[in-house]
DNA sequence: CAAGAAATGAGGTACGCCCCTCAAAAATCG
DNA sequence: CGATTTTTGAGGGGCGTACCTCATTTCTTG
């Protein structure tokens, strides 16, 4: 049997009451007495039954998870993933809502975070690390109030933990796959983003480049076109440089825009053949993957993501250590044959 | 607040009593009583407080996690992890004991099964499925106590679910990625088991050859060679391979041997560069990956298996539902870009 | 319609811990 | 040494649920 607080008291030769004094740190305890709990407390290996604790205190945690109210699928993806999560996290008394704010905003996520209530056990945050938000996020632990990043870390803030992958190892993954699909001889490659203002499409950018410099010398890779979110300019971008490169085998998408790129090909140039290669699993690309409109994708798992982040977060409102090597997300590599059953079928 | 049992009582109009027996799928209560109290629950969303429920049951759930007692890295990967997932299942009152079967003799496998204590709340298994496995499973089963198969199903018991990964896919998902690694033109594969008269070694194979066949049918795959587990079988059937395939471009290893056939091709082959992908991730493929020697794996994770058999157990212990999504393992395919950090590193 | 069976209600105890009150014991101090 | 302060003990109520017993009500069925 587990050891309880009774048989502390019995070892320790006190009463409840002491022992109870001792472990929640309450005053009025002699320094001797102190000692002796703590001594039968590690003798017998007491380790406190946080969810009794929680039930006497019948504390709740009320998580904030803030996302940008972006269309984007793999926002939306990972919206959804935190509500399953979040709908699953209440069965341990834990409430989490999800907040949104408008994409560009940085001052009305700052007053969002800022408006957060002060009973508030956690924060989980998807947003860029501008100053506004840094200080934001800085104003958060300054309150006692943990953060963890999502998907995009935040280096600079002093946040409590970042739940996410790497994006320049995984824009390493994507050249490898890109260089590999190629094949030997000399092609170019064609790298679309919708704004290269966005950290995680640099990032992506810097290790694709990285891995295709030194292990695929003879691939050429040009220069980012910006999409900015257009598929009119997404369409005459791809026009122009399907006749600069003619040589181009490979697109590698730093960010969505993968339907957009499905329908240009198919009106541009319907019987050329690309290595096509991007991010995130959201339904276009599920269904990209499935046609073979698309060769592969690295991302990350958006239901781990968000039950780690929700993990992580009652940890520290409890301050207790997490499991380091259940919380790691991997970087994930889907193709036509491994894609998870489930998510987006009917 | 949080609605609790009293008041479901009150919504429903009926006494504590019957709420509770109606959570807990007591006997003696109507199907209009139950009704009513399921629609006063959804009514108020109530959800069990799982803390307080597992501190009311005050039961321990015991479990039996059996394997072979192989030598294979990846069996002994999978221990590791199943011993890490058990040591942090001990704080929601679960204690998880590994056993071990010697890897041929399915007779002590069934002693071992029969011989388990009535108490016993699950039993996670990894075992091929022969018929002295089936009927031991369905004694099992026959006594009440949950089963769950890993890594290699046992369909034609009546286990309670089955946590890994399907391994005809995972041969798919090695044949997609072999096809496009070796890319356009004639090329052969050669192909290398254990032992054919294994479950998973057939299975993958019959994925890897679906997919050849339609999607890249300029490549032929060789028929299987058999190393037995001997670096020596393998050094020869090699020899001869390499000497009738002077084409062969790629290798597709089933199951165990990397380190051998490493060896073996350093020796037979230094300049000779080759496609190779195998299967799981262990210290030996990790390493390969690293230096170069292998281009992919196709595996699931261990960690995931594990933490995953032991909630399901819990899950079936506690007849509740459990989150299918979290609980589906994905086909992982590691390359050098994607190692995940960690696992194997000093 | 009565007897028997089934369904329901009322109430208690327990799980491990938190938190509060009041009295008793021990330590400290002038 | 007595008075004051500090420390300790004893005990109770509560958190939300499980599970048990016994009485009472309601439904079946012959």
């Amino acid at each position: 049997m587990r050891p309880t607080v009774i048989d502390i008291a019995r070892e320790a030769g006190v009463s409840l009451a002491t022992v109870d004094r001792v472990l929640n740190a309450r005053p009025g305890v002699r320094a001797v007495t102190i000692g002796a709990v703590n001594d039968a407390i590690s003798k017998l290996g007491y380790v406190r039954d946080q969810a009794a604790a929680n039930l006497a205190r019948s504390r709740s945690y009320r998580m904030a998870i803030v996302l940008p109210d972006s269309d984007s699928q793999f926002v939306q993806t990972l919206a959804q993933a935190l509500t399953d999560a979040a709908q699953q996290a209440t069965a341990t008394r834990t409430e989490a809502r999800l907040l949104r704010f408008p994409p560009e905003d940085m001052h009305a996520l700052a007053t969002l975070l800022a408006d957060l209530p002060d009973d508030t056990a956690g924060v989980a945050l998807m947003a860029p690390e501008t100053p506004v938000v840094r200080d934001a996020v800085r104003a958060l632990r300054t309150r006692d109030i943990p953060v963890v990043a999502m998907v995009s870390d935040l280096p600079n803030t002093d946040r409590d933990h970042f739940v996410g992958i790497d994006s320049v190892a995984a824009g390493r993954a994507a050249g490898d796959l890109m260089g590999r699909f190629l094949g030997p001889g000399p092609s170019q490659v064609i790298v679309l983003g919708q704004s290269m203002l966005l950290r995680d499409s640099i990032d992506r950018r810097r290790g694709f480049d990285a891995v295709m410099q030194s292990g695929f010398p003879h691939v050429e890779v040009l220069q980012t076109l910006e999409s900015h979110g257009s598929a009119a300019t997404l369409a005459q971008v791809m026009a122009e440089i399907l006749r600069s490169a003619p040589h181009a085998r490979g697109i590698y998408l730093l960010g969505s825009g993968h339907r957009a790129l499905s329908e240009t090909l198919a009106t541009l140039c319907p019987d050329r053949r690309f290595v096509v290669i991007g991010h995130e699993l959201t339904p276009h690309t599920h269904a990209a993957l499935k046609a073979g409109r698309l060769d592969a994708i690295v991302t990350q798992n958006p239901g781990h993501l968000a039950r780690s982040a929700l993990r992580v977060l009652r940890a520290r409102a409890d301050r207790a250590a997490f499991d380091e090597g259940q919380e790691r997300l991997r970087i994930e590599i889907v193709m036509r044959e491994n894609l998870p059953a489930g998510p987006f079928e009917p």
